[in-house]
DNA sequence: AAAATGAACGTTAGCGTTAACGTTATTTGA
DNA sequence: TCAAATAACGTTAACGCTAACGTTCATTTT
């Protein structure tokens, strides 16, 4: 005796309401179980009946409500993402190689710009929460105490990618930006350049440019006794970034070689070199990072770092989602680094 | 006599579970309503215990669980979307805008990318459906039967964007393609160029692409009765598409303008002039598509096609915000395109 | 002073799904 | 041939939350 779901709303002057599976059932003449059964693929049904009632859930254009089974099941498919930003490719090809992972493995990722926020982090994490995720992906290292305490306190598995550290909230897969600034700080010495200079954005925390410029001013210091000097001009874009910053450290300094946050920046670097007639790399070096696509046109090899930005999205997935099936993993996997020289730096004295 | 929830589990050796509403409830000797509205901040609790009780859920880290939520309410404040992809400056600039205008109205926007394929397009509506959303967000206008079926068939917003037409899903805001590759071709007309070519990707279901070329096609047809050449290199990223393609043109015929699905690709073009000695605009003219940021620093303006992709997302939001909202809206809104001459074309003749 | 009002709570009944356990036919084994 | 095993279902009770309606008790109104 129990009343058809569908006939609660009384009339229906719209769209009616969509099916749930009690109105599947009912038009199958099976019981609620048994379409259940049949939709997720479970045994259960026999073949025969599997078939007929997928039909009429089709046919009834039948959707499961996600909320409630995740509700039933106290877990749900999705993994949760925080990132900086969707501006440029850095970011976009970690995210690539994530979601390529989850995706093959069933889960869906939900994601959130923070805009190098800690605070905008929290809220995110907070609602995140409230979704039940299978799994929380933050991007680098400074978040808010609060956020931190969150997390430890739930039992859910955490990543933090792209950064690197050995005490990570739970695992962790990136690199170690430090290790990449005494990197470029080394071949910059090794080349014989003396006045270096570093250009990246006024944002507050974005630490990774912080801790390349302490890698870098660190290598210089002790091998040159120089100091890095350094720009972050608040402009629109990384290309223009590269450029105005490059002007500044120009009126500024006489820099013998430049380094910039990442390639975009470099490249808006060589831009202002040209229009001030300054050769490169006679005049000035020129050092990007990230190795972007651009690269890959200009007439000029640019000098910059390899970073395996796909492959690290791959692997943190991997990583997560052998946590997240409580596979034993390692805290802490750290990608490797490769300088690339190229000929926006002079050749080996 | 009722049992405290988090007792459920036996005894816990490993991180206890999440408080719910009934345990902080239970500690705070209040009615689990009472948590809920003190939660939810609407009235039927005094001040004083409203305090109390945000205090001590804090204090156990209680998170509510949104499926529970949305189950019972019988909907979420999500957004799904759908892009073709996160890379480039495109899709991120409209996914900025709109998300900008959904987070100040209290949704969240969960993301996926479809590589520019309608099937996935297909299987990511179908979850997202499952999600109860209180919109969705398709990119252009190219989808499966099936999609359109199952949206026509729910009681959700959505809205395509990018691409423009006047018979959409719902609503629609964005560009047309079309009149875009016409624009272009009328100045490259105007500037007396008679061979035109076309460089974009091969990716089968870039209907935007078709369209521009079409519209270029049309006008040069009528206007000078020539053909425009095509070349879609399988190119690893737009820079290299971009010159690949051109190298290709070149060697193939003797186009004098060669219009760019965008500017990456121009860029691409240029850079493979500038290897081959042939200089611009004297000896080809260069046209791009969307006026992006690494055109800022270039040397010599770049002729191009402004779109304004972030008023794009802003305005897409809010159209649909007030679709959910029940408030009357246009059925399709077409943007501004805008031609920027530049110095990678002739002067006026 | 009795009645009417309203604020501040609590109780009940779902929301749509699944896990766990029943029940009924059907097959199998000795 | 009959108990035992198995396949194919159905029933019940959650999952954590909220809407709608009850209840209580201090105010206000007449």
């Amino acid at each position: 005796m129990q009343k058809i779901a569908s006939e609660r709303s009384g009339f229906m002057n719209k769209k009616h309401h969509p099916a749930k599976i009690e109105d599947v059932a009912a038009r199958a003449n099976v019981s609620i179980m048994s379409v259940s059964r049949a939709i997720r693929g479970v045994d259960g049904v026999s073949e025969k009946k599997r078939r007929e009632i997928l039909r009429i859930a089709r046919e009834m254009k039948y959707v499961p409500n996600s909320n409630a089974r995740s509700l039933a099941v106290a877990n749900s498919n999705l993994i949760g993402i925080s990132l900086p930003t969707f501006a440029g490719e850095v970011f976009a090809d970690i995210l690539n190689g994530m979601r390529r992972t989850f995706d093959s493995a069933g889960y869906s990722s939900v994601i959130d710009t923070t805009e190098y926020s800690p605070e905008a982090e929290l809220s995110w994490v907070r609602r995140l929460l409230s979704w039940q995720p299978a799994g929380i992906i933050l991007t680098g290292l400074d978040h808010q105490p609060e956020t931190v305490d969150l997390l430890r306190a739930s039992p859910i598995p955490v990543l933090e990618i792209w950064d690197h550290t050995d005490t990570p909230i739970d695992i962790c897969v990136g690199i170690d930006h430090y290790r990449a600034g005494q990197m470029i700080g080394d071949h910059a010495v090794s080349l014989g350049y003396r006045r270096p200079a570093f250009v990246s954005t006024p944002r507050g925390h974005d630490t990774r440019a912080d801790n390349r410029l302490a890698g870098l001013r660190d290598v210089f210091a002790r091998e040159r006794g120089t100091e890095v000097l350094s720009a972050r001009p608040q402009s629109g874009n990384s290309f223009a970034t590269g450029f105005d910053g490059t002007a500044e450290l120009l009126g500024a300094g006489a820099p013998d070689i430049i380094c910039y946050l990442n390639d975009h920046m470099a490249f808006g670097g060589l831009m202002c070199c040209q229009m001030r007639g300054l050769s490169v790399p006679q005049d000035l070096g020129i050092v990007g990072f990230n190795q972007l696509d651009l690269a890959s046109v200009l007439p000029r090899k640019l000098t910059t770092v390899r970073t395996l930005r796909r492959l690290m999205g791959i692997t943190g997935a991997t990583q997560l989602l052998a946590r997240i099936n409580g596979v034993p993993t390692e805290k802490s996997k750290p990608l490797p680094l490769e300088l690339i020289p190229g000929e926006t730096t002079r050749a080996q004295i």
